[in-house]
DNA sequence: TACTATCGGTAACGGATGTTACCGAATAAA
DNA sequence: TTTATTCGGTAACATCCGTTACCGATAGTA
């Protein structure tokens, strides 16, 4: 299966090359292309990765799974982003997480020594590497940020205004149902549900489905400002 | 001030160079060391960092700083480690956070002119370099997976247990005071007294200042595997 | 020694939130 | 259409846990 250059211009790691250069460069690289069915293994917890994934299509979803059999979703990925690429350089290279499609999806692999590779050939590439790295890296410490907030009340406002502002717009359409925003949120759909109707009522928003509309952004900006953050160490 | 060779040794950056490859190094490289006291600020949150540190003695904090000007804590940094690493090769290459100086302690500062121009002579160091972010990365998630491993003494335990494996041993000495534990846990500093109090108790730790021994793994293994995952979905 | 500050354990209270159960609506399957 | 199934809102209850207050221990300082 040939991948679409159109769609690895929008991953991090061939940012910046016409569809051209993406052209000339598949035909020098090695790579495979993988396709799976919903609820499919693409990584499992345990194996070692000895190479990198991007998503031509799809959505996948990284869970943590406990011995029992539950889990937690840890993160969702959609087209363009990476899967394995914090584990590939590590020592120990074992993955410490499950993907699983969530729907169908394909995947293009790239082996490490083949990155490697690339990397020498195409330094650009290799600050594309260290730049989406750094990303993530961010991307996790807000999510930290977001799950440090405090009450659940707060960390709904706080993840409501980050959208907001992402979406540079008052009315949110949520990425994911409600069940996946709790989980997203470290808490249960009925309390999220709870904080949602105490939202409505107070007149700070109005929802119907995936859409939310923030009515009083001043309000929820200030009462993200309000401390009553836990153990916050005043200066 | 000349930092010591020794010390770079333990920096994942120069893991597996000889103390003579460093001192070389350090001949040819362009670097800054600088001292801190209690308390001073190392990185300032909305800084443009154009260069790395690397702790070479002293502990330093990462904290985020909400607009009333309390604050949570991000990470605790010890010798060996680095900082800024994550943000130096982001487009948008703004300091998210706080660094401050715990106690006394001295920081050299590499450019990130300097680091592009290390990696292109020493591929090594580029290796290295990767396999710290990604290192990081695993940690940050890591740090994920506990905060969202329910209520707090499943916390807790999952927390005990993960350092019993670190440190191999069933008494463990905590790298951290109470309040700080605490803040790592995101609870109060009172409700892991209780919670502590509590484990006591029913026999499972016994702990004096900073020393806690596990008096039964077995049980507490249990209890972390025992499903009562916040919104777990079950396979 | 006495004074002060910091740390850590404890207890009581109330608010936050996980749990369970139930229900209607939307959707898919039959 | 009828029947399941999934999703999402709601309510009641019990538990978790943040807050506050108090106290003793320790350590540094005058």
């Amino acid at each position: 299966m040939k991948p679409d250059p159109a769609v690895l211009q929008s991953c991090l790691l061939f940012r910046g090359k016409s569809v051209d250069e993406i052209e000339a460069l598949l035909q020098k690289m090695l790579y495979s292309v993988s396709s799976y069915q919903k609820n499919m293994l693409i990584f499992a917890e345990g194996d070692t990765a000895d190479r990198i994934g991007i998503i031509l299509s799809g959505r996948v979803e990284v869970q943590k799974t406990h011995p029992t059999g539950s889990s937690v979703t840890i993160a969702h990925l959609n087209v363009g982003q990476t899967i394995g690429e914090a584990v590939l350089f590590r020592r120990e290279n074992i993955v410490p997480a499950t993907a699983t499609a969530t729907g169908p999806c394909s995947i293009l692999f790239i082996g490490k020594q083949e990155l490697l590779r690339l990397f020498t050939t195409d330094t650009d590439m290799l600050t594309r590497f260290i730049e989406n790295l750094s990303e993530r890296l961010v991307l996790v410490n807000r999510k930290i940020e977001m799950l440090s907030a405090g009450p659940l009340r707060r960390r709904m406002i706080y993840f409501l205004l980050e959208q907001a502002m992402q979406q540079s717009s008052d009315v949110i359409s949520l990425p994911f149902s409600r069940k996946e925003w709790a989980e997203h949120l470290n808490t249960a759909r009925p309390s999220l549900s709870r904080e949602m109707g105490y939202l409505r009522d107070i007149g700070w928003i109005e929802f119907k489905g995936s859409r939310i509309a923030l009515l009083n952004r001043e309000a929820m900006n200030d009462y993200i400002r309000t401390d009553s953050t836990i153990s916050g160490k005043e200066k």
